[in-house]
DNA sequence: AATCCCACCAACCGCCCATCG
DNA sequence: ACGATGGGCGGTTGGTGGGAT
């Protein structure tokens, strides 16, 4: 059984606002603002519209300081950055360009930008290259023998990857649903990668352990439960648990990342500290934002489109963090 | 002039998650 | 603890307008 519509879809006005519900919606907000509940909204306001149509109406179209028209450049680059690093999370993009809505930026993606980048080549092609992104920085820092690295889950091919400067073996000791190969050392555009291929065909659920070691010879445990989106780091005595207790905390995680990524949070050496932590990434003396187009093209095509993520244990909630 | 095709974008849909009772 | 509800998100659809044939 389905859930309970949100609105009577029967009594309802549907499809393009005309200017008289657009005032009455824009009065009624400006008068009483949302009161919190976008259902009950529209009777309030005399509108015979379902309220996610209104939230929807407000958000893109009828908010103060909405900004419409051409992307500048410089809007472009910082969606192709984001885009290369996150995927299609268009709320959190649209959140570093302000004036924008993330409609705004999909239909700008879809309908241009991606045709400035590709050409006119089907985007189809690239579809089948979905990676997730997972990004071991701050958890690596100071005590860590393991330098800053980086994660990288690519779902067409059921693989793993990292900068091989964060582990130089990886023994597949305790998986049970899962195991892992020796790793396969491969050149890439963010530098030397080894790759752990899955042999599970696609089920990413690790029920035990992963083990690696670093270069220094010391030993560290890696666990990933990809259903639930959480990981599991262990080194010697040194424990965490990273978990990732739903999509809304991930954002705004994601978006306090993406804004230093993007707007900078620099120290007296001129990096931010993210840029310090996603060197494993980012390379030695790039910025995200120094890509040139072609790289921007590349990182793109191989890590589309719509299931990256980035995990960051220092902004791990305090509940899921134990030693 | 009529038709077709395509680009654009506003709006809708369905899903997931958080919150609340 | 659990189900109902609402908010928010990404993907998709459909209407419209302009250019090509």
């Amino acid at each position: 059984m389905g859930r309970a519509p949100c609105c009577d879809k029967a009594n309802v006005k549907k499809g393009p606002w005309s200017p008289e519900e657009d005032a009455k919606l824009k009065d009624y907000i400006e008068e009483n603002g949302t009161g919190g509940n976008w259902i009950a909204l529209p009777q309030k306001a005399g509108l015979r519209r379902c309220g996610k149509s209104c939230r929807l109406r407000w958000l893109n179209y009828l908010r103060p300081n909405i900004k419409h028209g051409e992307f500048s450049d410089d809007e472009d680059r910082i969606i192709c950055t984001l885009f290369a690093s996150i995927g299609s999370r268009w709320s959190i993009i649209a959140a570093q360009l302000p004036g924008r809505t993330d409609n705004d930026i999909k239909n700008y993606w879809n309908t241009k930008l991606k045709k400035k980048l590709f050409g006119r080549a089907p985007q189809s092609e690239r579809k089948a290259q979905q990676i997730h992104h997972a990004t071991f920085s701050s958890l690596l820092q100071s005590s860590s023998p393991f330098p800053p690295s980086t994660v990288l889950y690519n779902c067409s091919n059921n693989t793993y990857q990292t900068p091989a400067t964060s582990f130089s073996c990886f023994e597949p000791s305790c998986l049970t649903a899962a195991s892992i190969l020796q790793p396969q050392p491969q050149e890439s555009l963010l530098g030397p990668i080894q790759q752990y291929q899955l042999q599970d065909n696609g089920v990413r659920m690790f029920g035990g352990e992963a083990s690696c070691s670093s270069s220094d010879g010391s030993c560290s445990n890696i666990q990933i439960s990809g259903k639930n989106k959480e990981l599991e780091y262990s080194n010697g005595d040194h424990h965490q648990q990273i978990g990732m207790h739903g999509y809304h905390n991930f954002y705004s995680e994601v978006a306090d990342e993406s804004q230093k990524l993007i707007m900078g949070d620099h120290g007296a050496d001129g990096w931010s500290d993210n840029q310090k932590s996603a060197n494993g990434l980012w390379g030695e003396t790039e910025t995200p934002l120094d890509y040139g187009i072609e790289e921007i093209k590349q990182l793109i095509s191989t890590t589309s489109s719509c299931n990256s993520f980035i995990f960051d244990e220092s902004k791990a909630d305090e509940k899921d963090v134990y030693y």
